[in-house]
DNA sequence: AAAAAACTTGATCAAACGGTCAAGAATCGT
DNA sequence: ACGATTCTTGACCGTTTGATCAAGTTTTTT
């Protein structure tokens, strides 16, 4: 019975404090969430705390409680973009198709660019002015995860299977490339004349970019686009 | 001799105003300069009228006689700007040849990245930002280069002189690969293990990349790279 | 030479902002 | 049930910053 009521009593309390890292886990998202859009707008220096309070719909007291300092808050949306980032690209392997393996990665970050414009913002504006909070990550992981596929292409290459380019550069081109449709979409929808990029614009820019992209390193589009999970 | 003292005078004057008009031009220009130093690095709200002051080396008060308001100087660091974007291009012309013309255009861009990569991080930081201050110039006078240059591009389809592209995309897709060496300089610069990019960075990647636009077009490079003036 | 115009600059101000605090409300552990 | 912990919030504070001003200096005009 103290057995059970100890379980009983555990068990109460376990569900409470799960309930309780839920509730916070889900206010800390929702302040995440209109930090990422508040800094996408106005750039670390421009965002204010009261306004991202505003978008949470807390007092900005309360956010000042969950995340200490502006800065802080700053580089927890900052660190869930960085795992975005390197989330993609893992098709990208020796024993993959070159041709399957680039349009898939060129797939994957055109539809990030177009399903997480804000995040791509935050990056963008981090990295124009100098890194300051992530030239660790960039030196670090990027720099690693770049050398790591790189000797994949270097491998195709090698293998006769692609034309030789350096792969470190084409990576700058693909990213150069999705990353405009997220970070300059309001110059690429003004010269379209349009209020807003729509999906088609992305698929045209994905599909132009692969073919181009592939073109350029001898290979052919595979006949499926974009390509499957 | 009144003649002649009145010419003595006018001269004087004049030769006055001109020195102050000269005078005035100079300390403006200066002012620039340090703006978009300083607008580059912390962007419109991170820069600070004081910082700008002092890397002209004049007291802060005496740049608020030259400029208004701090949204004032920002505006006319964007517009000289803006008058680079559009000087580029002049050989996309129907009679010139598209490798011919595309080449150029891209080296020529590369080289305002290499050169200018503070004026291309302003502008991008604005756009980025929803471009708050230059939307009309995208609506018009960068809409309108491009339905001109798209025209040529259609034009050189339509004569069979290059494979069927989307002339707009292509665009996007030369100013997303030429203003990532200046935008995300820091970035390309620590996946590729260095402190700062170097001059043969930028000629790889322009010669990369007008390798691939080119055999993405279908057309052959041209012997000369970069392409002579 | 003297009045007018243009320029310089230290001092100052009001607004905005990041961050703190204390007092109270809600929830949790036992 | 009740003390302890966690959370909420209006009020408040020190700093920064864009901008102004007034007093003075230099240059230009006549």
């Amino acid at each position: 019975m103290s057995v059970a009521i100890t379980q009983h009593k555990t068990g109460r309390s376990t569900v409470a404090k799960g309930i309780r890292q839920i509730s916070r886990a889900s206010i800390e998202a929702r302040i995440l969430a209109a930090a990422e859009s508040v800094f996408a707008e106005s750039g670390f220096s421009g965002a204010t705390t009261a306004e991202i309070a505003k978008r949470t719909g807390v007092p900005k007291a309360n956010l000042h409680y969950y995340f200490k300092t502006k800065e802080d808050l700053y580089r927890q949306v900052l660190q869930g973009i960085l795992e975005l980032w390197l989330g993609t690209g893992d098709q990208i392997l020796p024993e993959i198709d070159p041709a399957q393996a680039l349009s898939h990665y060129i797939a994957a970050k055109m539809e990030l660019a177009r399903q997480r414009p804000l995040a791509s913002r935050v990056f963008a504006n981090e990295i124009i002015h100098g890194a300051p909070q992530i030239s660790d990550f960039l030196q670090d992981e990027l720099r690693d995860w770049v050398d790591r596929k790189a000797e994949v292409v270097d491998g195709w290459i090698a293998a006769g299977k692609m034309k030789p380019v350096d792969a470190r550069h084409l990576f700058f081109m693909i990213w150069a490339n999705t990353q405009t449709y997220a970070d300059f979409a309001v110059q690429i929808a003004a010269v379209l004349g349009r209020s807003q990029l729509l999906p088609e614009d992305y698929d045209k820019a994905g599909r132009q970019l692969a073919e181009i992209v592939l073109q350029g390193c001898g290979l052919k589009m595979p006949a499926q686009w974009p390509p499957a999970e």
